[in-house]
DNA sequence: GAATTACGTCAATAGTGCTGACATATTCTG
DNA sequence: CAGAATATGTCAGCACTATTGACGTAATTC
């Protein structure tokens, strides 16, 4: 049993390209999210702060029930870290006027700026590895991060 | 200032793809780990736990020490996980026959088959993204992701 | 022999996720 | 209109994973 721990048992070699990606997609993310880190540290807050600003940012208005399912966490996680950043006027609350039972999230102006402010060093990484890259080519970066999440797996 | 609330600030136009695949990265990564996430409940393990056999089995005989670069984090918080992975029977920990202070890692038989099961969803994830893609198209996904990780990025 | 290295461990704390339970408006429906 | 359903908030407790700081031990190096 020990004595054969040191061999190493190779999945089938058409596996072996995607460990390989899979301990890059590893690399690649856990790098991109510690450059957000290091400003978040700063602030008090974590990532999933940056996150719920993030997506506050992107599609400003939408509902809790909407940034619930898009981050895919429970409406407690998601509490906590909402009250801190409407606390700190990082984001907004209004109520829904066809519906007054919603209340829409936008970012306001601190909201947008620190969100720039983190999105920036993430952007001049994604530029960086694009640098060499042909529009084609980082089509088909795009696409093959698309393909990747369940919603286009679903459609296969 | 709550009445521009509900205006978008766009980065300068050049960037907003680069918030595209912010947003892309985190949907792809977000739904790629939580394919492991499902068999690893039913085993009382969690991610850490996922990614410590992950590079065991990757370099077998690797030093505690490496596993920690590798993994970024601090002795402490492996300590943990790996305790368990070595009560449970996962990995093996071998004196360093050159240096007796290492102690160098193995995965066991189960170890290689659990890391196996693991894997395999996320093999599947990737080989689907991966499907309609060139040979050549498959090295540009490949050298995208290596150019973002922090050690690409440096030799810029 | 003393310093350094590789590793282990105890304790406290932070961040972020979860479940369960319950409360409050508001809207929809029979 | 009364009751069900919906959107949201909140309290309480727990799990996992990360951190820092401090200290211990064995092995190696100088």
């Amino acid at each position: 049993m020990s004595s054969n721990a040191i061999t190493t048992t190779p999945l089938s070699s058409s596996d072996i390209s995607e460990l390989d990606h899979i301990e890059l997609l590893f690399f690649a993310y856990r790098d991109f999210i510690a450059d957000a880190d290091r400003i978040l540290e700063h602030l008090g807050f974590g990532r999933a702060h940056h996150r719920v600003l993030f997506f506050i940012n992107r599609k400003p208005g939408l509902m809790v029930a909407e940034l619930l399912d898009i981050l895919g966490i429970t409406k407690q996680s998601l509490a906590r870290v909402l009250k801190q950043l409407i606390d700190t006027g990082y984001v907004l609350q209004v109520t829904g006027e066809q519906d007054r039972r919603q209340r829409l999230l936008f970012p306001t102006n601190s909201g947008r700026e620190l969100i720039m402010t983190l999105s920036l060093p993430q952007s001049r990484r994604i530029k960086t590895a694009l640098r060499n890259a042909s529009p084609a080519q980082s089509t088909t970066i795009t696409s093959f991060l698309q393909h990747m999440t369940n919603a286009s797996q679903l459609e296969k």
